[in-house]
Formats: C-alpha cells, sequence, structure tokens
DNA sequence: CATGTCAATTTACACCGTGTCAAGCAAAGG
DNA sequence: CCTTTGCTTGACACGGTGTAAATTGACATG
C-alpha cells in the first residue's frame, strides 16, 4: 500500500477528471495529468495501459461518483411514455455538462483510434437504450406520432440528446442550460407526440 | 509555366478532395495527399503553408467547382419564408454529403488548431447567414412561431442543418438521405412555424 | 549562348505527444 | 534480511507536422 491514504489509481482519475473539466477538454496531455497527479508520466501508464484507456476510465468514474444511475431512476418509474420522455431529457441533459469536458477529449480521439471509437459507442449505446425505453412507452401509450416509426422515433430523440447538439446550442448559440432543456423537450414533443395530446 | 497542362496546385487541391471524400476524413495526411498528387510532401508546403490551410482552400475549391452559390439561389429567390426554409434545407443538407469528407478532417483539427477553427468558424457563419435571411423572411411574413425569438430560431434552424446533426442521423442512425432531408424539414416546420400555418 | 528565375526535388532535421524499456530507489512485510 | 511493490529517472522509438539547405531542370530574356 502506498503512505498517502488515497490510492495512486483514483489520484490519476481525479486529476484527469479535474483537468479536462476545466475547459479544453482536447489539449491535456498525458503528462499533463501525470503532473496534476503529483507523479510521474510513466506511472500513468503503470494504471492505464493507453490514453483511450484512461479516459474511458474517467467517464466511468465520473459515472460512480456522480451517481448516473439514481439520477435515471425517475424516469424509469415514470408513470407514462409521456412523463418519461421529461425525465429522461432532463436528467440526462443535465447530466451532459458535467461530463462534457471527458467526452470531448474522447470525441476527438474517436476519429483516429479505434478504442476510443468503440469506448464511445458503448457508452452512446446506453443512451440509446434508454430512448428506446422511453419510445416503446409511448407506443404502448398510443401516444407515439404515426409519422414515425419506432426505430425513427428512438432516432430523432437519441439525436435531439446527442452532446454535439449540447454543445452546438449551448457552447456555438450560448444558450443557457434552462433554456436547452426546456427547448429539446419541447421539440421532443412535437415530433414525437401524437397531434392529439 | 509546369510542362503538364494542370498546374499543381490544382492537383494537390483534388488530390485532397479526392482522399478525403473516399472514406476516412481523417487519417489522410500530408504526404498521402502528396503521394495522390504525384509530387513530394514538401512540395506540398510550397503551395499551402500547413495542413489547416490545404484543408480550408480544399474546402473553397469544392464551393468553387460544385457552385455552392448557384444551388442556394432558390432559397433567396423564394416567395416567402416557408418556402424559403423549404429550398434553403433542401440545398444545404444535399450538399453536406459532398463536402462531409473534408468538413470531418477540418473538424478534427478544430480543437487542436486555432487556424482550422477560425477557418471553421467562417464557414459556419456563411451557413448562419442563410439561416438569419430565412427566419427573417418567416417574421415579416408572420409566420414565426410566437414561442420563440428571432435569435433562437435562428440558432434551432442552425443546430438542425449542421454537419453533426446530419452525422448523427445519416452514419450513426443510417437513414437514407431522403429521409433526413424529410424529417429536418418537418421538424423545421414543427418547431419554426406559428401554429395557424 | 549565357544567365537568372522559378518550381520541384532530395535529404536532413527539429518538435511534440504517445508509448516502451531498463535500471534504480524506498518502504512495507514476510 | 531479502523480496516484492510502487514509483522514479532517463533514454528512446515512432509517427506526423513543419522548416531549412543544397540541387536539378525547364524556361525566358538578355
Amino acid at each position: 500500500m502506498s503512505s498517502d491514504g488515497i490510492d495512486t489509481r483514483s489520484k490519476i482519475l481525479d486529476a484527469a477528471w479535474k483537468l479536462l473539466e476545466e475547459g479544453k477538454g482536447n489539449g491535456v496531455r498525458m503528462s499533463d495529468i501525470a503532473k496534476a497527479a503529483g507523479i510521474s508520466r510513466q506511472a500513468v501508464y503503470l494504471h492505464f495501459p493507453s490514453r483511450a484507456e484512461l479516459l474511458t476510465e474517467t467517464t466511468r468514474h465520473i459515472d460512480r461518483t456522480k451517481n448516473i444511475e439514481a439520477r435515471l431512476l425517475p424516469s424509469r418509474t415514470a408513470r407514462n411514455g409521456r412523463e418519461r420522455i421529461n425525465a429522461f431529457v432532463e436528467a440526462w441533459g443535465n447530466y451532459i455538462p458535467e461530463i462534457y469536458g471527458v467526452v470531448q477529449a474522447i470525441l476527438a480521439m474517436k476519429d483516429t483510434d479505434p478504442e476510443a471509437a468503440t469506448a464511445w459507442a458503448d457508452r452512446m449505446r446506453a443512451l440509446r437504450e434508454g430512448c428506446e425505453s422511453a419510445i416503446r412507452d409511448l407506443k404502448r401509450d398510443g401516444t407515439l406520432t404515426p409519422s414515425l416509426t419506432e426505430k425513427e422515433a428512438v432516432d430523432m430523440l437519441w439525436t435531439l440528446l446527442s452532446v454535439r447538439t449540447w454543445e452546438h446550442l449551448r457552447i456555438d448559440c450560448g444558450w443557457p442550460q434552462k433554456r436547452y432543456i426546456a427547448e429539446i423537450l419541447s421539440i421532443a414533443r412535437k415530433t414525437l407526440l401524437a397531434r392529439w395530446t
């Protein structure tokens, strides 16, 4: 065991998290993380085989400490599809800003590093499953718009909730978070719900 | 003048275009482009000071030969705002796939290279101006939804037409191009037009 | 014909970030 | 005590971008 109470692995993850959080998701190098964790660059490689691995572990670390599962709970216990969408959009939409830094870094690696690509695909599949459940409920309630197939509806919701959409509205357009949530919710209702709702 | 009819600069641009077009927008290196153009890597630097510059020049090259201006003309001569949106979405939406490869490469550089970032911002400003004109017409016609300010409406349309949204629906979700156009148009109408239209 | 210029060539190198390797050091624990 | 564990330092290979210098070959103009 190490002399300091908290183990090194956690120190690395925390350092990575902090650095990625404060602004430039990209441009954070392994050496920066090492320095922030107070260890040598090589020591980082003793715990994580590659930058891609470190980044994906960092997202898991964040998920664990921010307890994303608990946050998504309300959406799973919603009384009907309509409310499920509400809860889901709110939960995920408000989670994005907390992981944006790390996501940005992974997204940037995705194009070149196949490992990062699959890690990201995994992450997105989880989100997609949430969308699928919500749409399924809508379908069950009979409130799903007839102009979209179930698959298309899932794709639409998934796209609306994508990090890129959030990024575009919040970062590029400068929208406040509340406005983002409200507007995405509004679009989701308009495009997914049957007219007579 | 060079002995071969077509000058080297164009050969480079064409080579870059072709390589970026066929698949992996990223992963195309300067040496690849040089090889494809039939010259040495260093010769490329005689014509373009940096990779970022080459990429942005390539988009201009494509714009020129694909005549984007002419394609956007119908949207500018539309009789009313509603039709202007139709024409604009169709023109831009169908243009994206033709520039996607190059755009992907620039987008990837954007995070690290400030030069690429400003080049991309320029490009996006042009698109945004198109959105602004369309929304202004809607406002003039009185068909703009009252639930959005003019600025917000522009932001929404701009986001719907972003390359990232296209990428998500077409690449990640596998939608056919026609479906993409139809659905974006549908969302745009539902979110931008006043109820009574 | 000689000269100068220009485009492109080759070779070489600097820089940066990732990832690897080897040797050494300090402390914990049998 | 000696071994193991966790980390250190230092060095290095690789890949990609960008720079620099010396050279060749074609062409135009004197």
